[in-house]
DNA sequence: TTGAAAGCGCTAACAC
DNA sequence: GTGTTAGCGCTTTCAA
């Protein structure tokens, strides 16, 4: 097998321009002191030659790789996958974060790591090092996680938190779950419900407390007990319990938020189960709106997380700072809205003002 | 900024480990003529500094670079993305081809590419230069575009082709779409039904023909006109006029397979438009099985793509012909399934044997 | 079986 | 403004 080599190289781009390797260089990486004839005639040679520059090469010369990672939590996005549960959380984040990168010259990889093993260090610093990418994007649970922060700030990388407002280094983007939960209240609220369940979610994701705060809120605020708080773990199974011990109480809800989809799918059934009828028996909300709660029957009124904005933001985010330097970390919020279907009403007659 | 160097580089290994570099290289890449102990006493080294070879070095130093890209279509992908369809085939394709490249040392990546654009070409040869990966995973309607598989085949790339058997360039793998809609349609007929209607796929993807040869094949072998063949594109808005131009025939189907799980749904919303009760008044039969059509109201039979297993080939296939060279072209299959759920039922009494 | 040398394509640092 | 030089970390020769 002939060594393969790349069939353009800089080389032959500076011979045809008549100009130093160096001068391309500048051209390629849009740096001054090039005078702007120079530059016209480079590029000219650029896309006559079809001259692509090569990533390795590139990162080899010490300048930035120009790759970001995003870094998934491994189990549950193997476990989402296996199961076609119908999340997609990860390819909200490609949509956003890849052609963000794109725009910009990068690639995203993708990176799926083990939160709870014992060796996510080792996990972690195999894909750092064999990859020196630019930048990382961590999601829930990894975004608050000190030893996986610890690491990456030692290594000199840039940092985008999505779910995590833990003081630390990086970069920190939420999406407003805080007031999701609470208009999601306040909508059922307005609906004459007075009895207002809500599941909450795992509890190593900081946003799930947020989501359950802005609950008590909108609750306090009514004037109404927030009393009917269950723990989940994001899944259906959680969500099956969750749901079962919340319509078991002496005085059951007319409403049940779920802190995810799958949850909501869950109390949806148990409601079928139990011959509730959503929503004239029994409202769902449910948190993230990945596509199968459209096609629930019925569709379920749901907080849409803007995913796609959020990781687009953390592009920029990470190449901007490539470019200028540390930026300041205040952290964003991009607001995740309330999609009303058809899985709230008013509550029954006979219990809405219980 | 200080220049960014490697931590721990393959000279701190040798010196580590009293060696040349050429010998702990031979180690990193299981070459032979290492003795054992020689071998022994660099793993430890290596594991003891937690050495991790580059990746962008390993390339320029004429390796393989330990890439493969996913080559996916641009509009469908991210259109899909968009509305938030729920297809999953981008995350099948991640399930089993990440995690086959991962357990290699390699790594996938996502490239989506402009089928309709004049610029194909030019698309393709940015990503390829930029990256040089090892192989190429070329899905529909890539898979068997001319221009495409030239251009790669030129640059000595491994391909591998999904849902393609059109002669050419790379490695074929196909699921067995004519058997899977052969199938669907034998369920059918084994219910009872006799007017079954099929909505193509779009014709630029091989597989939308085979499907339709499949279920002509049943249709004939039971005596059975193959008259209900109406024309899709895969989308929703092609399956809802399709199945309205079956449903508004004079000898409407009690039955239709729709070539894709969106024009599934489309022709269940058409149904129950038309006020037909699913399964008892028509049996609708959906390919893909993405995580939609288990959520529907009823959830659809459907024929299930080992998408998932079949990246997992691709891989393997990929990293094996990378290893030992050129290998035989022969076409791989792997059988889709047929996952019956609640969406097909026997036929109306005073229809079914009409 | 091992080591030394050369080079991959590019950029940073410095000269001019 | 532009060109020259010296690497980056690794693998491929090829010699010992």
């Amino acid at each position: 097998m002939p060594r393969r080599r790349q069939a353009v190289t800089i080389k032959h781009v500076a011979a045809d321009a008549g100009v130093s390797l160096q001068t391309v260089s500048r051209v390629i990486n849009n740096e001054p002191n090039v005078r702007p004839e120079m530059a016209e005639r480079v590029r000219g040679s650029i896309s006559r030659l079809g001259y692509v520059p090569l990533i390795a090469a590139q990162r080899m010369g010490g300048s930035k790789s120009r790759l970001i990672l995003s870094i998934n939590d491994r189990d549950r996005t193997i476990s989402g996958w296996q199961n076609r549960e119908g999340t997609d959380w990860v390819d909200q984040m490609l949509l956003g974060g890849m052609l963000t990168c794109s725009r910009h010259g990068y690639r995203l990889i993708l990176e799926l790591v083990d939160t709870h093993s014992d060796h996510i260090e080792r996990e972690l610093l195999g894909a750092i090092g064999a990859l020196r990418p630019d930048g990382v994007i961590l999601t829930p649970p990894h975004s608050q996680d000190p030893v996986i922060l610890d690491l990456l700030e030692r290594q000199g990388i840039s940092i985008a938190r999505i779910g995590s407002r833990t003081p630390g280094p990086g970069f920190s983007l939420v999406m407003g779950d805080e007031g999701a939960a609470r208009r999601a209240t306040e909508h059922l609220i307005e609906l004459g419900h007075r009895r207002i369940g809500f599941i909450a979610g795992a509890s190593d994701y900081e946003l799930s407390a947020w989501r359950v705060t802005g609950w008590r809120a909108a609750m306090a605020q009514a004037g109404l007990a927030a009393d009917l708080l269950v723990p989940g773990s994001f899944d259906y199974a959680s969500g099956w319990d969750a749901a079962g011990e919340l319509l078991a109480a002496g005085d059951p809800p007319t409403a049940i938020i779920a802190s995810s989809d799958q949850m909501a799918i869950a109390t949806l059934d148990r409601a079928r189960e139990r011959g509730l009828a959503v929503p004239d028996d029994l409202s769902i909300i449910s948190f993230d709106d990945t596509p199968i709660v459209r096609f629930a029957t019925p569709p379920l009124t749901a907080i849409t997380q803007p995913i796609a904005a959020v990781a687009a933001l953390a592009v920029e985010r990470i190449i901007a700072e490539q470019a200028q330097g540390d930026l300041p970390h205040d952290p964003v919020s991009v607001d995740a809205e309330l999609t009303v279907r058809a899985s709230t009403a008013p509550p029954p007659p006979e219990r809405g003002r219980g």
